[in-house]
DNA sequence: GGTGTTTATTTGTCAGACAATTGACTGTCC
DNA sequence: GGACAGTCAATTGTCTGACAAATAAACACC
């Protein structure tokens, strides 16, 4: 039952998958060294190129990083929250984009996240992170900011916001949240008046988590979500009515 | 000033992050092909081998999936939430098993982002959403079900409430935070009086979202979580008790 | 004892080859 | 003319063998 299925997925992938598993399961632990390619490719009863293969899919997941030379090698990683991070950010940008995710749901999900982490961020801001939001609040009444530089500004104050939580779960989680959704951001373009709301809204935010004040923190990130999606919603509109409905082939 | 610096990083991965720009900037899109393996090393520069550590690079994060034959090669996948999940969760699991995060502070930030879909989830549950959970609950009180099968059920449980939200998005994040936990909860032995306590909460969560009260099942996943860091807690102070301070090496 | 050099080990890359798979083309038979 | 089978070409998957580059340890030399 073992040797008579054919193997239906590359012998690469499954030499990354076993590698993983010994990851995950703790049979490799952080800083370990693996084999040599040479080395594995002889236990694992293939050539070097798929060991090499499989070794890339594990270092694509930040599980290995590899050096060369004398003592050199792979080794297991130790998965920072940085990397974690990034991947997140890809992984949730993809998926936004490449699934026709209406931006009413992003925002929902993304406000239900951000609002969950309010309380705690209210309960624990330092005067660090009060001075991170007023300053990108103060940025973004500069009307010379570009959109691209506004919607980074929208970014970083809502990132101090979840770093006010101290919580670098939590921190991680939102960060993909609120990243991926820059891109969909940035084909916004923004009237002075618009700005001018959202800014007054950040504030009311940035107050509520200076008084810490929980429930206005709420109240207002719910403003500020029920605000963009009407924004966009309204972009989403003029956009539809000058492209309306594709043309049939 | 473009050939001068020698490439830090190996060649394969440049590669695999151009193509990979190219697919998040829209330059390929969902279900478009790549060129054959023997044309991208032409167009790099660089051998066959390099390439496909690269292609397998992207394979890894579920960017393209490839096929052989005729009209075969490497083609941009469709991310699904499926495939955004599982790496959701490796990340995750790993991220917490790898920097000694107090089980506090995963606690905190899952149940956190649990109570943000609670409201959703009260508004919007179906009848198969609270069947689900029933169903889980009946399992939890079987005084026969294995500690990890009890995890399970538990995973599940948690599982059909983020679900009820009906958001996509809210369901790809919380499957990370709730089931990279699992290896945690698994370590826990619990006994007959903790299987009551939790499976009361739980039902308390049920009974609050069936009767769409959203402030009663917010305050039942707070108890919940102070439950679980309790219990938690307890299981640590045992096990430093019988293996005290790392003897010095 | 300190310093510079050699050397062994390991990853990174290349070239060429063959097997396996799969769709497309083609020819035959009805 | 149409259905079916065989052949073919393109492409990925894998192997072999080799060389280059990096790197730390061992070693020779002063």
């Amino acid at each position: 039952m073992s040797s008579a299925s054919p193997p239906k997925t590359d012998r690469s992938t499954e030499i990354a998958r076993s590698l993983r598993d010994d990851i995950v399961a703790g049979r490799l632990l952080v800083g370990d060294r693996l084999p040599s390619e040479a080395e594995l490719a002889e236990q694992y009863g293939v050539s070097r190129p798929t060991v090499r293969e499989a070794l890339k899919r594990l270092a694509a997941q930040s599980l290995i990083r590899s050096r060369r030379g004398a003592t050199g090698g792979a080794f297991v990683n130790h998965l920072s929250y940085e990397a974690a991070h990034g991947q997140q950010i890809t992984t949730s940008t993809l998926l936004l984009s490449m699934n026709a995710i209406p931006l009413e749901t992003a925002c929902e999900a993304r406000f239900a996240m951000e609002r969950a982490c309010a309380p705690l961020a209210c309960a624990r801001r330092t005067s660090a992170h009060l001075d991170t939001m007023r300053a990108e609040l103060a940025r973004q009444s500069d009307a010379q900011l570009s959109d691209e530089a506004f919607c980074a500004s929208d970014v970083a104050f809502h990132r101090a916001l979840v770093d006010a939580a101290a919580n670098p779960v939590l921190s991680y989680q939102l960060a993909g949240a609120v990243e991926a959704m820059q891109p969909l951001m940035n084909m916004i373009t923004f009237t002075a008046r618009d700005r001018a709301r959202i800014a007054a809204l950040h504030r009311a935010v940035t107050d509520a988590v200076e008084a810490q004040d929980a429930a206005a923190c709420d109240a207002a990130l719910t403003a500020l979500e029920r605000y963009t999606v009407e924004l966009a919603g309204a972009v989403m509109a003029r956009r539809a009515a000058k492209a309306p409905a594709q043309p049939g082939s």
